[in-house]
DNA sequence: GCGACTTTGTTCCTGCGTTCACAAGCGGCT
DNA sequence: AGCCGCTTGTGAACGCAGGAACAAAGTCGC
């Protein structure tokens, strides 16, 4: 079956509508599917738009059309079926197979992570555990013994891990990195703060702490300065500042 | 003195022409700064547009176009003067100033943050750490004891805390971030996975690595659907798959 | 001191993402 | 059975961000 660049197109009985779905969708159809498993917890089987919209912190409209995405089937005048839409929303992300994960650098960060039951259930289970501190090696954390870096890419391979979690020191993430990549993780999830060099068909995303504590500041020097509580950054020259 | 909804003006002798920055040039200019601060420290005096993009992974003309909300003064011909555009940069995210951060739930994820050094070092000291748990009141963590989460508004106000970081469980979280609120911290950086509901003047960033795993996976398994190695997804139905 | 080269700052434009608004469709009520 | 009201799904408009291209400007070499 050839494949069209965008539109849609049915396949017989089973429907699946695939379009480009934006990046951002699929960031927000996530969150969705998060207040969807949450409200199914607690015997919710339909909701509307608006609803969900609401619980997830955004505009309705953009909720449908992000729905659409997933050539979904909502009944109007009633909403959508919650355990419908979880099951159409993990297919479209990929979540109908589970992705091992590498953990990398079990540092702090990498301890609280190796840790974490939220990732295993949700069909990420932890099954690889690497470090260069001999101290560290065989271990077990979390149930998992730690390995060393040097057997990443067997490992790795091994284990068919998809998606490698970096917590090292930033001087080692771009060896690290190279690793990884040299074991067939074509997914990386990068926490040190360094941008990292990779091959064209691996995607990283970086988890940047730093930047989002800036990203806040610069929101609240902006919103002291205009509300009227007074110069609060260069009080040197207030007329510089009032805005 | 009246501000024009967009336009830049001059205000005398210091120069500091603010514009609407956009969200997303607000994140890439902490990323500029890091790249920067790291490039001083190995004797770095200038660069061009061109090479820092390169290492802040994005294209030069965003850049360049970024950088000219900071107002800053490159030379032509020669590049940016680094350490006056880290000072640039560090004004207009507000980083003349300390932010001062309460961490709420020192658990696994509570410790690695308080701990962590990357965070005073770039200006945002933790000067308050809360827990519910009766077995961490008073126990220093990071060289900082452990208070109840009763004693979050008068402790935050006390000492002006500015910025909130959320990492009890799911169930803790909005009752914390009320707290924090009452406290005068407009500013929260959120690690369980809920949306929260604060009031209008404060904003919440939520950080979710489950949803990044997510995004990780949908991209993964585009991938692989894409590039004849065969159908990944729900193998049930091959045409149904076959994309 | 002057010319050529380099690099910035900006303008324009294209494409994407979000929002508005409404027609179509479905359930429930009478 | 038919109507009414509610909700979905989508077409169209709007706004914004990113990328290409260029003119201004300043430096370095000669
Ligand atoms: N801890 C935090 O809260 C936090 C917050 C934001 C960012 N980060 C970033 O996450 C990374 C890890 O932070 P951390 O606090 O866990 O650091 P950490 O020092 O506690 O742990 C780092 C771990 O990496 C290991 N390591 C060092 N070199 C390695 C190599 N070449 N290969 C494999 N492992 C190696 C070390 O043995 C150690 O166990 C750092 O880059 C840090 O900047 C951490
Ligand atoms: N650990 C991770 O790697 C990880 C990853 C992603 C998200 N998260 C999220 O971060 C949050 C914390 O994760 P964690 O692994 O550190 O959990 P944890 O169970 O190790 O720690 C939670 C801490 O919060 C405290 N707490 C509970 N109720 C509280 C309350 N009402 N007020 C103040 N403190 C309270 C507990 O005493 C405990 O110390 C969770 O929401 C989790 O989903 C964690």
């Amino acid at each position: 079956m050839t494949v069209h660049e965008h539109g849609r197109y049915s396949t017989g009985v089973e429907d699946l509508p695939y379009r480009s779905v934006p990046e951002a969708a699929v960031g927000r159809l996530a969150v969705y599917l998060r207040v969807l498993t949450s409200m199914i917890e607690q015997g919710v089987t339909t909701m509307s738009s608006e609803v969900l919209a609401g619980a997830a912190g955004v505009n309705s409209a953009t909720l449908r059309k992000d729905l659409s995405y997933v050539g979904s089937y909502g009944t109007r005048g009633v909403g959508y079926d919650t355990a419908r839409l979880v099951e159409h929303i993990e297919r479209l992300l990929g979540l109908t197979r589970h992705h091992s994960i590498a953990v990398v650098g079990i540092g702090n960060l990498g301890h609280a992570l190796a840790n974490y039951p939220g990732f295993p259930d949700r069909g990420f289970p932890v099954t690889a555990l690497f470090d260069v501190d001999e101290d560290l090696i065989g271990v077990a954390v979390g149930g998992l013994p730690v390995d060393h870096v040097d057997s990443i890419p067997a490992v790795c391979a091994e284990r068919e891990v998809t998606i490698g979690v970096i917590c090292t020191p930033v001087p080692a993430a771009q060896g690290v990195c190279d690793l990884l990549v040299a074991g067939g993780v074509r997914c990386i999830l990068n926490f040190a703060p360094v941008v990292l060099q990779v091959p064209e068909d691996v995607e990283v995303r970086r988890v940047d702490l730093a930047v989002e504590l800036q990203i806040l500041s610069f929101h609240q020097v902006r919103r002291s300065n205009g509300n009227g509580v007074g110069p609060v950054v260069e009080p040197i020259n207030p007329i510089a500042v009032s805005r």
